[in-house]
DNA sequence: TGTACATCAGTGAACGCGCGTTCACTGATGTAC
DNA sequence: TGTACATCAGTGAACGCGCGTTCACTGATGTAC
Protein backbone atom coordinates (compact mmCIF):
# COMPACT_ATOMS: atom_id res chain seq x y z
CA UNK A 1 0.00 0.00 0.00
CA UNK A 2 2.65 2.83 -1.40
CA UNK A 3 1.31 5.98 -0.67
CA UNK A 4 3.37 8.46 -2.51
CA UNK A 5 1.23 11.47 -3.11
CA UNK A 6 -0.23 14.15 -0.49
CA UNK A 7 -3.51 13.60 -2.18
CA UNK A 8 -3.17 9.80 -1.07
CA UNK A 9 -2.16 11.06 2.24
CA UNK A 10 -5.11 13.07 2.69
CA UNK A 11 -7.79 10.32 1.42
CA UNK A 12 -6.29 7.99 3.43
CA UNK A 13 -7.26 9.45 6.59
CA UNK A 14 -10.65 10.61 5.32
CA UNK A 15 -11.47 7.08 5.14
CA UNK A 16 -10.18 6.21 8.69
CA UNK A 17 -12.12 9.48 10.04
CA UNK A 18 -15.31 7.91 8.01
CA UNK A 19 -14.44 4.35 9.42
CA UNK A 20 -14.30 5.89 13.15
CA UNK A 21 -17.81 7.73 12.66
CA UNK A 22 -18.95 4.63 11.09
CA UNK A 23 -18.34 2.34 13.87
CA UNK A 24 -19.35 4.83 16.69
CA UNK A 25 -22.79 5.56 15.13
CA UNK A 26 -23.77 1.96 14.24
CA UNK A 27 -21.38 0.09 15.97
CA UNK A 28 -19.53 -3.51 14.83
CA UNK A 29 -23.21 -4.87 12.56
CA UNK A 30 -23.16 -1.32 10.64
CA UNK A 31 -19.24 -1.31 10.45
CA UNK A 32 -19.19 -2.59 6.46
CA UNK A 33 -17.00 -1.38 3.46
CA UNK A 34 -19.83 0.33 1.84
CA UNK A 35 -21.20 2.40 4.96
CA UNK A 36 -16.84 3.53 4.97
CA UNK A 37 -17.03 4.05 1.27
CA UNK A 38 -20.50 5.90 1.51
CA UNK A 39 -19.22 7.77 4.67
CA UNK A 40 -15.96 9.01 3.31
CA UNK A 41 -17.16 10.03 -0.04
CA UNK A 42 -14.43 7.85 -1.43
CA UNK A 43 -14.83 5.09 -4.08
CA UNK A 44 -14.46 1.82 -2.98
CA UNK A 45 -11.47 1.24 -5.40
CA UNK A 46 -10.16 3.54 -4.03
CA UNK A 47 -10.69 2.20 -0.31
CA UNK A 48 -8.89 -1.21 -1.98
CA UNK A 49 -5.75 0.83 -3.18
CA UNK A 50 -4.84 2.40 -0.05
CA UNK A 51 -5.73 -0.42 2.20
CA UNK A 52 -6.17 -3.74 -0.30
CA UNK A 53 -8.85 -5.40 2.13
CA UNK A 54 -11.26 -3.74 4.68
CA UNK A 55 -8.97 -5.41 7.32
CA UNK A 56 -6.62 -3.98 6.34
CA UNK A 57 -8.56 -0.61 7.04
CA UNK A 58 -9.42 -1.73 10.27
CA UNK A 59 -5.98 -2.83 11.48
CA UNK A 60 -4.74 0.59 10.13
CA UNK A 61 -7.58 2.55 12.07
CA UNK A 62 -6.40 0.21 15.28
CA UNK A 63 -2.77 1.11 14.88
CA UNK A 64 -3.90 5.18 14.50
CA UNK A 65 -6.25 4.83 17.83
CA UNK A 66 -3.65 2.93 20.09
CA UNK A 67 -1.06 5.35 18.92
CA UNK A 68 -3.15 8.25 20.13
CA UNK A 69 -3.82 6.71 23.75
CA UNK A 70 -0.84 5.37 24.10
CA UNK A 71 0.86 9.18 23.59
CA UNK A 72 -1.24 10.48 25.81
CA UNK A 73 -0.40 7.73 28.78
CA UNK A 74 3.24 7.82 28.12
CA UNK A 75 3.52 11.62 27.72
CA UNK A 76 1.53 11.97 30.92
CA UNK A 77 4.42 9.42 32.32
CA UNK A 78 7.14 11.88 31.24
CA UNK A 79 5.96 14.97 32.65
CA UNK A 80 6.69 13.73 36.67
CA UNK A 81 9.55 12.68 38.51
CA UNK A 82 8.76 10.04 41.14
CA UNK A 83 7.43 6.60 40.47
CA UNK A 84 4.38 7.14 42.67
CA UNK A 85 3.33 10.29 40.70
CA UNK A 86 3.77 8.86 37.59
CA UNK A 87 2.28 5.81 38.16
CA UNK A 88 -1.00 8.09 39.50
CA UNK A 89 -0.70 10.26 36.30
CA UNK A 90 -1.00 7.13 33.91
CA UNK A 91 -4.08 5.88 35.14
CA UNK A 92 -5.27 9.66 35.56
CA UNK A 93 -4.23 10.38 31.48
CA UNK A 94 -6.08 6.73 30.50
CA UNK A 95 -9.61 7.99 32.16
CA UNK A 96 -9.31 11.55 30.80
CA UNK A 97 -8.24 10.09 27.55
CA UNK A 98 -11.27 7.49 27.71
CA UNK A 99 -13.91 10.13 28.58
CA UNK A 100 -12.72 12.83 25.92
CA UNK A 101 -12.45 10.62 23.02
CA UNK A 102 -14.87 7.70 23.75
CA UNK A 103 -14.62 6.64 19.86
CA UNK A 104 -11.31 6.28 19.92
CA UNK A 105 -11.11 4.10 23.29
CA UNK A 106 -14.13 2.08 21.94
CA UNK A 107 -12.95 1.35 18.99
CA UNK A 108 -9.74 0.04 20.89
CA UNK A 109 -11.46 -2.15 23.26
CA UNK A 110 -14.27 -3.43 20.94
CA UNK A 111 -11.33 -4.31 18.87
CA UNK A 112 -9.67 -6.76 21.43
CA UNK A 113 -10.95 -10.24 19.42
CA UNK A 114 -11.26 -8.70 16.36
CA UNK A 115 -10.20 -10.51 13.52
CA UNK A 116 -7.96 -7.93 11.70
CA UNK A 117 -5.63 -8.22 14.77
CA UNK A 118 -4.67 -11.71 13.45
CA UNK A 119 -4.90 -11.11 10.24
CA UNK A 120 -2.35 -7.90 10.74
CA UNK A 121 -0.44 -9.47 13.27
CA UNK A 122 2.86 -8.18 12.26
CA UNK A 123 2.17 -4.66 11.16
CA UNK A 124 0.37 -3.91 14.85
CA UNK A 125 2.65 -5.58 16.72
CA UNK A 126 5.44 -3.52 14.45
CA UNK A 127 3.29 -0.08 15.59
CA UNK A 128 3.49 -1.20 19.34
CA UNK A 129 6.95 -1.68 19.64
CA UNK A 130 7.99 1.58 20.20
CA UNK A 131 5.14 2.01 22.64
CA UNK A 132 6.27 -0.84 24.59
CA UNK A 133 9.88 0.13 24.86
CA UNK A 134 9.01 3.71 25.76
CA UNK A 135 7.23 1.95 28.89
CA UNK A 136 10.34 -0.39 29.63
CA UNK A 137 12.42 2.42 30.15
CA UNK A 138 10.67 3.81 32.15
CA UNK A 139 9.72 1.32 33.78
CA UNK A 140 13.45 -0.41 34.29
CA UNK A 141 15.46 1.77 36.15
CA UNK A 142 12.50 2.18 38.72
CA UNK A 143 12.11 -1.54 39.21
CA UNK A 144 15.68 -1.44 39.55
CA UNK A 145 15.61 0.95 42.34
CA UNK A 146 13.48 -1.15 44.64
CA UNK A 147 10.35 2.34 43.81
CA UNK A 148 7.99 -0.78 42.60
CA UNK A 149 7.83 -3.72 44.43
CA UNK A 150 9.61 -6.59 42.94
CA UNK A 151 7.08 -9.01 40.56
CA UNK A 152 7.36 -9.25 36.78
CA UNK A 153 6.77 -6.33 34.61
CA UNK A 154 3.97 -8.08 32.63
CA UNK A 155 1.97 -8.27 36.22
CA UNK A 156 3.10 -4.75 36.70
CA UNK A 157 1.11 -3.53 33.56
CA UNK A 158 -1.76 -6.29 34.53
CA UNK A 159 -2.33 -4.14 37.61
CA UNK A 160 -2.35 -1.17 36.30
CA UNK A 161 -3.68 -1.57 32.88
CA UNK A 162 -6.49 -3.83 33.99
CA UNK A 163 -8.53 -2.01 36.38
CA UNK A 164 -8.10 0.92 33.50
CA UNK A 165 -9.45 -1.20 30.78
CA UNK A 166 -12.09 -2.84 32.53
CA UNK A 167 -13.38 0.16 33.93
CA UNK A 168 -13.43 2.03 30.35
CA UNK A 169 -15.13 -1.79 29.47
CA UNK A 170 -17.79 -1.24 32.06
CA UNK A 171 -18.24 2.64 31.17
CA UNK A 172 -19.25 2.09 27.71
CA UNK A 173 -21.47 -1.68 28.49
CA UNK A 174 -25.18 -1.48 29.12
CA UNK A 175 -24.65 -3.83 32.01
CA UNK A 176 -22.93 -1.78 34.58
CA UNK A 177 -23.05 1.77 35.74
CA UNK A 178 -19.82 3.14 36.22
CA UNK A 179 -18.90 6.96 36.81
CA UNK A 180 -15.38 7.37 35.11
CA UNK A 181 -14.91 10.84 37.57
CA UNK A 182 -15.53 8.56 40.45
CA UNK A 183 -12.81 6.04 39.19
CA UNK A 184 -10.27 8.82 38.34
CA UNK A 185 -10.75 10.16 42.14
CA UNK A 186 -10.04 6.91 43.65
CA UNK A 187 -7.73 4.60 41.15
CA UNK A 188 -4.79 6.12 40.99
CA UNK A 189 -4.40 5.97 44.81
CA UNK A 190 -5.18 2.72 44.77
CA UNK A 191 -3.56 1.00 41.83
CA UNK A 192 0.04 2.78 43.36
CA UNK A 193 -1.05 0.92 46.44
CA UNK A 194 -0.87 -2.57 44.79
CA UNK A 195 2.62 -1.46 43.29
CA UNK A 196 4.15 0.49 45.79
CA UNK A 197 7.06 -1.57 47.74
CA UNK A 198 6.22 -2.38 51.92
CA UNK B 1 -38.49 -20.69 23.32
CA UNK B 2 -40.34 -23.25 25.38
CA UNK B 3 -38.40 -26.69 25.93
CA UNK B 4 -41.27 -29.04 27.81
CA UNK B 5 -39.73 -32.14 26.62
CA UNK B 6 -36.42 -33.92 28.32
CA UNK B 7 -35.36 -34.69 24.40
CA UNK B 8 -35.59 -30.48 23.81
CA UNK B 9 -33.01 -29.95 26.68
CA UNK B 10 -30.39 -32.66 25.79
CA UNK B 11 -30.75 -31.19 21.74
CA UNK B 12 -30.31 -27.75 23.14
CA UNK B 13 -27.30 -28.68 25.43
CA UNK B 14 -25.92 -30.40 22.58
CA UNK B 15 -25.91 -27.01 20.31
CA UNK B 16 -24.58 -25.57 22.97
CA UNK B 17 -21.62 -28.14 23.61
CA UNK B 18 -21.02 -28.06 19.29
CA UNK B 19 -21.01 -23.92 19.47
CA UNK B 20 -18.16 -23.88 22.21
CA UNK B 21 -16.14 -26.28 20.32
CA UNK B 22 -16.85 -24.74 16.98
CA UNK B 23 -15.70 -21.51 18.40
CA UNK B 24 -12.48 -22.99 19.84
CA UNK B 25 -11.34 -24.52 16.86
CA UNK B 26 -12.40 -21.44 14.71
CA UNK B 27 -12.46 -18.78 16.05
CA UNK B 28 -15.09 -15.77 15.73
CA UNK B 29 -14.93 -16.14 11.58
CA UNK B 30 -15.97 -19.90 11.42
CA UNK B 31 -18.82 -19.18 14.16
CA UNK B 32 -21.76 -19.74 12.16
CA UNK B 33 -25.18 -21.79 12.35
CA UNK B 34 -23.98 -23.86 9.52
CA UNK B 35 -20.75 -24.87 11.56
CA UNK B 36 -22.87 -25.42 14.77
CA UNK B 37 -25.48 -27.58 13.32
CA UNK B 38 -23.12 -29.47 11.37
CA UNK B 39 -21.05 -29.97 14.39
CA UNK B 40 -23.73 -30.61 16.97
CA UNK B 41 -25.94 -33.50 14.23
CA UNK B 42 -28.88 -30.82 14.91
CA UNK B 43 -31.34 -29.70 12.29
CA UNK B 44 -30.75 -26.45 11.27
CA UNK B 45 -34.62 -26.27 11.78
CA UNK B 46 -34.26 -27.85 15.28
CA UNK B 47 -31.88 -25.17 16.25
CA UNK B 48 -34.14 -22.33 15.09
CA UNK B 49 -36.81 -23.96 17.31
CA UNK B 50 -35.21 -24.10 20.49
CA UNK B 51 -33.01 -20.68 20.14
CA UNK B 52 -34.86 -18.35 17.98
CA UNK B 53 -31.98 -16.96 16.60
CA UNK B 54 -28.17 -17.74 16.29
CA UNK B 55 -27.70 -14.77 17.81
CA UNK B 56 -30.28 -16.39 20.91
CA UNK B 57 -27.58 -19.62 20.96
CA UNK B 58 -24.51 -17.10 21.72
CA UNK B 59 -26.72 -15.63 24.13
CA UNK B 60 -27.67 -18.46 25.96
CA UNK B 61 -23.41 -19.99 25.50
CA UNK B 62 -22.18 -16.84 27.12
CA UNK B 63 -25.03 -16.98 29.87
CA UNK B 64 -24.27 -20.89 30.58
CA UNK B 65 -20.58 -20.15 30.28
CA UNK B 66 -21.26 -17.15 32.63
CA UNK B 67 -22.83 -18.84 35.13
CA UNK B 68 -19.68 -21.91 34.89
CA UNK B 69 -17.20 -19.07 35.99
CA UNK B 70 -19.40 -17.23 38.73
CA UNK B 71 -20.10 -20.14 40.10
CA UNK B 72 -16.54 -21.00 40.70
CA UNK B 73 -15.61 -17.90 42.00
CA UNK B 74 -18.22 -17.01 44.42
CA UNK B 75 -18.09 -20.73 45.79
CA UNK B 76 -14.22 -19.59 46.35
CA UNK B 77 -15.39 -16.69 48.59
CA UNK B 78 -17.92 -18.84 50.61
CA UNK B 79 -15.21 -21.31 51.52
CA UNK B 80 -13.13 -18.67 53.14
CA UNK B 81 -13.38 -16.77 56.71
CA UNK B 82 -11.45 -13.74 56.60
CA UNK B 83 -11.62 -10.60 53.85
CA UNK B 84 -8.28 -10.82 52.57
CA UNK B 85 -8.51 -15.22 52.33
CA UNK B 86 -11.82 -14.15 50.47
CA UNK B 87 -10.08 -12.15 47.41
CA UNK B 88 -7.14 -14.17 47.45
CA UNK B 89 -9.36 -17.45 46.85
CA UNK B 90 -11.36 -15.18 44.05
CA UNK B 91 -8.16 -14.57 42.22
CA UNK B 92 -7.04 -17.45 42.72
CA UNK B 93 -9.91 -19.67 41.12
CA UNK B 94 -10.98 -16.96 38.53
CA UNK B 95 -6.94 -17.67 37.28
CA UNK B 96 -7.53 -21.74 38.00
CA UNK B 97 -10.82 -21.31 36.33
CA UNK B 98 -9.11 -19.59 32.89
CA UNK B 99 -6.66 -22.61 32.77
CA UNK B 100 -9.03 -25.45 33.42
CA UNK B 101 -11.63 -24.10 30.92
CA UNK B 102 -9.61 -21.86 28.41
CA UNK B 103 -12.59 -22.29 25.88
CA UNK B 104 -15.23 -21.22 28.39
CA UNK B 105 -13.33 -18.50 29.45
CA UNK B 106 -12.02 -17.33 26.03
CA UNK B 107 -15.70 -17.43 24.66
CA UNK B 108 -16.65 -14.81 27.86
CA UNK B 109 -14.02 -12.65 26.99
CA UNK B 110 -14.55 -12.61 23.31
CA UNK B 111 -17.92 -11.88 23.89
CA UNK B 112 -17.67 -8.54 25.67
CA UNK B 113 -18.52 -6.73 22.19
CA UNK B 114 -20.90 -8.91 20.09
CA UNK B 115 -24.10 -8.42 18.74
CA UNK B 116 -26.36 -11.11 21.13
CA UNK B 117 -24.92 -9.23 24.18
CA UNK B 118 -27.49 -6.12 23.49
CA UNK B 119 -29.90 -8.29 21.21
CA UNK B 120 -30.10 -10.65 24.80
CA UNK B 121 -29.71 -7.62 27.00
CA UNK B 122 -32.51 -8.53 29.08
CA UNK B 123 -32.09 -12.11 29.53
CA UNK B 124 -28.30 -11.55 30.19
CA UNK B 125 -28.84 -8.99 32.98
CA UNK B 126 -31.58 -11.71 33.99
CA UNK B 127 -29.14 -14.26 34.28
CA UNK B 128 -26.57 -11.78 35.73
CA UNK B 129 -28.51 -10.47 38.62
CA UNK B 130 -28.03 -13.83 40.96
CA UNK B 131 -24.42 -13.93 40.86
CA UNK B 132 -24.69 -9.69 41.58
CA UNK B 133 -26.65 -10.75 44.41
CA UNK B 134 -24.01 -13.30 46.29
CA UNK B 135 -21.31 -11.10 45.54
CA UNK B 136 -23.10 -7.97 46.84
CA UNK B 137 -24.29 -9.95 49.87
CA UNK B 138 -20.12 -11.11 50.97
CA UNK B 139 -19.27 -7.63 50.19
CA UNK B 140 -21.73 -5.52 51.67
CA UNK B 141 -21.31 -6.08 55.65
CA UNK B 142 -17.33 -6.43 55.00
CA UNK B 143 -16.96 -2.91 53.48
CA UNK B 144 -19.53 -1.73 56.70
CA UNK B 145 -16.89 -3.36 59.10
CA UNK B 146 -14.56 -1.48 57.57
CA UNK B 147 -12.50 -4.30 56.42
CA UNK B 148 -11.88 -3.09 52.69
CA UNK B 149 -11.04 0.45 51.85
CA UNK B 150 -13.93 2.56 51.62
CA UNK B 151 -14.78 3.65 48.09
CA UNK B 152 -17.45 2.68 45.75
CA UNK B 153 -18.39 -0.86 45.16
CA UNK B 154 -18.22 -0.71 41.63
CA UNK B 155 -14.59 0.35 42.11
CA UNK B 156 -13.72 -2.55 43.90
CA UNK B 157 -14.96 -4.94 41.36
CA UNK B 158 -13.07 -3.13 38.75
CA UNK B 159 -10.15 -3.30 41.32
CA UNK B 160 -10.24 -6.93 41.25
CA UNK B 161 -11.95 -8.20 38.35
CA UNK B 162 -9.71 -5.91 35.84
CA UNK B 163 -6.19 -7.47 36.96
CA UNK B 164 -7.32 -10.53 36.21
CA UNK B 165 -10.24 -10.46 32.83
CA UNK B 166 -6.79 -8.22 31.77
CA UNK B 167 -4.40 -11.25 32.36
CA UNK B 168 -6.59 -13.67 31.11
CA UNK B 169 -6.74 -11.39 27.96
CA UNK B 170 -3.15 -10.93 27.40
CA UNK B 171 -3.28 -14.97 28.18
CA UNK B 172 -4.61 -15.88 25.07
CA UNK B 173 -3.89 -12.78 23.04
CA UNK B 174 -1.07 -13.14 20.60
CA UNK B 175 0.33 -9.80 21.35
CA UNK B 176 1.39 -10.58 24.69
CA UNK B 177 3.08 -13.09 26.70
CA UNK B 178 2.77 -13.86 30.32
CA UNK B 179 2.33 -16.83 32.34
CA UNK B 180 -1.64 -17.55 34.50
CA UNK B 181 0.80 -19.41 37.03
CA UNK B 182 3.06 -16.60 37.80
CA UNK B 183 -0.10 -14.17 38.09
CA UNK B 184 -1.66 -16.88 40.52
CA UNK B 185 1.53 -16.32 42.55
CA UNK B 186 1.43 -12.06 42.55
CA UNK B 187 -1.84 -11.22 41.90
CA UNK B 188 -3.93 -12.50 45.06
CA UNK B 189 -0.94 -10.37 47.19
CA UNK B 190 -1.08 -7.06 45.33
CA UNK B 191 -4.73 -6.76 44.70
CA UNK B 192 -5.53 -7.79 48.38
CA UNK B 193 -3.17 -4.62 49.18
CA UNK B 194 -5.30 -2.16 46.30
CA UNK B 195 -8.41 -3.18 48.57
CA UNK B 196 -7.26 -3.42 52.11
CA UNK B 197 -7.68 -0.51 54.54
CA UNK B 198 -4.88 1.43 56.17
C1' DT C 1 -55.47 -49.73 30.26
C1' DG C 2 -56.10 -48.15 25.69
C1' DT C 3 -56.86 -44.71 22.33
C1' DA C 4 -57.24 -39.90 20.25
C1' DC C 5 -55.36 -35.72 19.93
C1' DA C 6 -52.70 -31.58 20.85
C1' DT C 7 -48.29 -30.02 21.24
C1' DC C 8 -43.41 -30.34 21.17
C1' DA C 9 -39.25 -31.70 18.65
C1' DG C 10 -36.86 -32.34 14.57
C1' DT C 11 -35.90 -32.20 9.32
C1' DG C 12 -33.40 -30.13 5.31
C1' DA C 13 -33.92 -27.97 0.89
C1' DA C 14 -34.45 -23.46 -0.58
C1' DC C 15 -34.13 -18.42 -0.43
C1' DG C 16 -32.61 -13.78 -0.57
C1' DC C 17 -29.82 -10.36 1.09
C1' DG C 18 -25.66 -8.02 1.88
C1' DC C 19 -21.18 -8.56 2.35
C1' DG C 20 -16.08 -8.02 0.73
C1' DT C 21 -13.77 -7.89 -3.42
C1' DT C 22 -12.48 -7.23 -8.39
C1' DC C 23 -11.34 -4.98 -12.65
C1' DA C 24 -11.09 -2.30 -16.75
C1' DC C 25 -10.87 2.12 -16.94
C1' DT C 26 -10.05 7.53 -16.52
C1' DG C 27 -7.77 11.34 -14.37
C1' DA C 28 -3.92 13.60 -11.58
C1' DT C 29 0.76 14.08 -10.23
C1' DG C 30 5.52 14.10 -10.41
C1' DT C 31 9.85 13.62 -13.00
C1' DA C 32 13.46 13.18 -16.62
C1' DC C 33 15.53 15.37 -20.49
C1' DT D 1 10.76 26.06 -19.51
C1' DG D 2 8.08 22.74 -21.90
C1' DT D 3 6.72 18.22 -23.07
C1' DA D 4 6.31 13.00 -22.75
C1' DC D 5 5.67 9.36 -19.98
C1' DA D 6 5.45 6.40 -15.97
C1' DT D 7 3.22 5.85 -11.88
C1' DC D 8 -0.06 6.92 -8.38
C1' DA D 9 -4.85 7.88 -7.21
C1' DG D 10 -9.53 7.35 -7.94
C1' DT D 11 -14.03 5.40 -10.11
C1' DG D 12 -18.25 2.44 -9.73
C1' DA D 13 -20.78 -1.26 -11.79
C1' DA D 14 -20.71 -6.01 -11.32
C1' DC D 15 -19.92 -10.50 -9.10
C1' DG D 16 -20.14 -14.52 -6.34
C1' DC D 17 -20.13 -16.49 -2.05
C1' DG D 18 -21.83 -17.61 2.34
C1' DC D 19 -24.47 -16.15 5.77
C1' DG D 20 -28.87 -16.31 8.81
C1' DT D 21 -33.40 -17.56 8.25
C1' DT D 22 -37.82 -19.76 6.66
C1' DC D 23 -41.32 -23.20 5.99
C1' DA D 24 -44.09 -27.11 4.88
C1' DC D 25 -43.66 -31.17 6.61
C1' DT D 26 -42.93 -35.76 9.50
C1' DG D 27 -42.17 -38.03 13.81
C1' DA D 28 -42.17 -38.34 19.06
C1' DT D 29 -44.13 -37.38 23.45
C1' DG D 30 -47.33 -36.56 26.89
C1' DT D 31 -52.11 -36.23 28.49
C1' DA D 32 -57.21 -36.46 28.96
C1' DC D 33 -61.09 -39.44 29.13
Amino acid sequence: MARKQRRGEETAERLLDAALAVYTSVGQPGFTVQAVADRSGVSLGSLYHHFGSFDGLAAALYTRCMEQLCGETNAALLRTRTTRTGTRAFVESYLRFTEEHPDVALFIHASSHSSYLSTHAEQIRAAKEPMRQALAEWLGPRMAAGEIAPMPPEVIEVLVVGPLAETAGRWFSEFYDIDLRTAARVLPDRIWRSLRPD
